[in-house]
DNA sequence: CCGCTTTATTAAAGCGGTTTATAGGATCGT
DNA sequence: ACGATCCTATAAACCGCTTTAATAAAGCGG
């Protein structure tokens, strides 16, 4: 036996599909008697309107669609998502919609995108040229980039991720340490270059090592995790030329670097001192605590889904400022043992 | 201007509806020369099928639903799920599924269930007499349950619960705790009776202390998140009174009562020893690191979803047996400090 | 008792695709 | 030269619901 649809329920009660649609629609078009009728056999028959048919005739899905750029189960490891959609959650749960996850299919994130059925996006992450747009454009649904740039026909939610590793820099520099490395964020799809936000953190990086007249530093790139981190940590120099300081773009693989740091038997923050990016709420669980930059991630979230949901009402949204970040301090990081400042001589 | 639709490339190319149709879906029907020309009509139109249309017609909308409980920023503070979404996620990109959240709509799951446009539900937790079954039954969506109950019409994979409490019990009491306190989960759904997990971890703990000869345990509730656990704590009795042993049901209050305890000069494990459920990856960076019962829960979502998945192509599956928990033993618990054991006496 | 509003109900036209059954040629064997 | 066969391409029905425009019935003042 098949689902029941409109029409069952309609001949049930004896009257038009239109009737029946009006009891759950438009309750007032319909005399209060065949109102009660109509309602009662719906309940019977235990009909249920046809999602799909709904959203064709309506052109409304009641759903918005998350632009994932990698595979769900390498972006779910990472806190970030988690926390964002919190954000996401909360005006969506407020206004009535469902969250669909769009991650590439088949490795095509453009053809995920073109068998959503959702009424508007949020994307992570997406590098300006990414041919995902083409595909976003064209279809005209509402979208608003999370981490993207900004310049394109959408708005964008953005955090001060310069400022944030400069401040994160600038500390370790304050602290004496002249070796250090970054470990940069991986490609985000798999394509050459880096991501928006990437780009961003190396600059306000290099900005403070440049204000402190300090040659560039080394980099290494780590995946968004702890394995990731750990990979990075062994690919170091050691001896006389390990770094004493470090700076992860992400907190996963600053705390992969501090574990595996450890198990080698190099100190944190007394040997190497390490500073993450993100603030996740791991990150205040480590031992030691992480040193890291704070960024709003609910707050992205929430902001990021109040502009889709205006956009999606017809109304034209601005790109806001870039969210503050702020340099947490806790206890990855400290002056270098044996500093090469020349504080004394040796 | 509005979307591009199946009649306006049909008429750009000079052809009927069904040659594009066809020209996507069943290429080998149409002629070399046409199909070329019909493809390359869509492609510079931009032309993209409707999901919602293509998901009436076909009856297929290429996404499974995943039934939360509770509001998605409570239940995505605790990594179990972001977890859980890891294990599906694998194997929604292996089948080209996308997966859609489907969090209580303005309260309620059951209307939130009946806009949801997917080809099956992975359900999480439910109590066998939620009102969300109905619902389920009467629109005849293949349905996983994860966490619930057996003999329902839908298969359900879950986890030994019982063994995993029995285990953390067992340790406790074998390290000589007599006084301890178990750490309720909530009830999911704003319903009274506790969830079919909380139930069944519960008569594990119980086994364990009537095999022991101990008394039942006194009992807190405390929702799955670190201030949860924070509170339980602060309403623990103090001094003398104080349990020296406490079980958790979730990783997230156990580590919240750690840090609390600790916040108020109670040393873990030496005053308290504590023991977590899930074992999620942060219990492995806490100081110290917590002992918990182990569950797999990536495997618990793969599992789920490929049992699902089979069921949406109609060949019928069987609940498998209950996946293993086992203990981990980290450095949360230890022996009290002053046993009431009768080693010697007082 | 008539013309005019209101109110209650419905037929039919979409929404944008897929699919079945059918028609029009071209090809081919005889 | 002719019917059988094979390819292509299409008309039309259908998926299940919403909504506009129209109709039938009822109420009403004069």
């Amino acid at each position: 036996m098949s689902r029941v649809t409109i029409a069952d329920v309609a001949s049930a009660a004896g009257v038009s599909k239109t009737a029946v649609s009006f009891a759950f629609n438009n309750p007032e078009r319909l005399g209060h008697a065949t109102l009660e009728r109509v309602l009662g056999v719906a309940r019977d028959l235990g009909y249920t309107p046809h999602p799909a048919a709904r959203a064709l005739s309506m052109r409304r899905n009641g759903t918005i669609g998350v632009l994932i750029p990698q595979r769900l189960s390498t972006v779910f490891a990472n806190p970030f998502l988690s926390e964002l959609i919190q954000g996401l959650g909360e005006l969506c749960e407020e206004h009535d919609l469902t969250l669909l996850l769009v991650p590439p299919l088949d490795g095509s994130l453009e053809s995920a995108i073109r068998q959503a059925s959702v009424d508007g996006f949020i994307s992570l992450g997406l590098s300006p040229d990414d041919r995902a747009f083409e595909v976003l454009d064209g279809i005209g649904i509402p979208t608003v980039l999370i981490d993207s740039e900004d310049s394109f026909g959408h708005p964008v939610v953005n955090v001060d991720d310069r400022g944030g590793a400069e401040a994160a820099a600038k500390h370790l520099l304050q602290q004496g340490h002249r070796n250090v490395t970054i470990v940069l964020l991986p490609p985000a799809r798999s394509q050459v270059e880096s991501t928006p936000t990437a780009t961003r953190r190396l600059a306000g990086y290099h900005a403070a090592f440049e204000a402190a007249g300090a040659p560039p530093p080394e980099t290494v790139t780590a995946g968004v995790s702890i394995a990731g981190g750990t990979r990075a940590f062994e690919s170091l120099p050691r001896g006389k030329r390990q770094p004493t300081g470090l700076l992860a773009m992400s907190d996963m693989a600053a705390i992969g670097v501090m574990n595996a740091a450890q198990a080698a038997g190099v100190r944190v923050p007394e040997d190497l001192s390490v500073v993450g990016f993100d603030d996740i709420p791991l990150s205040a669980w480590t031992n030691p605590p992480l040193t890291t930059v704070h960024q709003p991630i609910v707050e992205k979230g929430r902001l990021a889904a109040r502009m889709l949901i205006e956009r999606m009402k017809g109304r034209g949204v601005d790109s806001p400022a870039p969210l503050n970040t702020s340099l947490v301090i806790r206890g990855s990081t400290s002056a270098p043992r044996n500093s090469d400042l020349p504080i004394g001589r040796r």
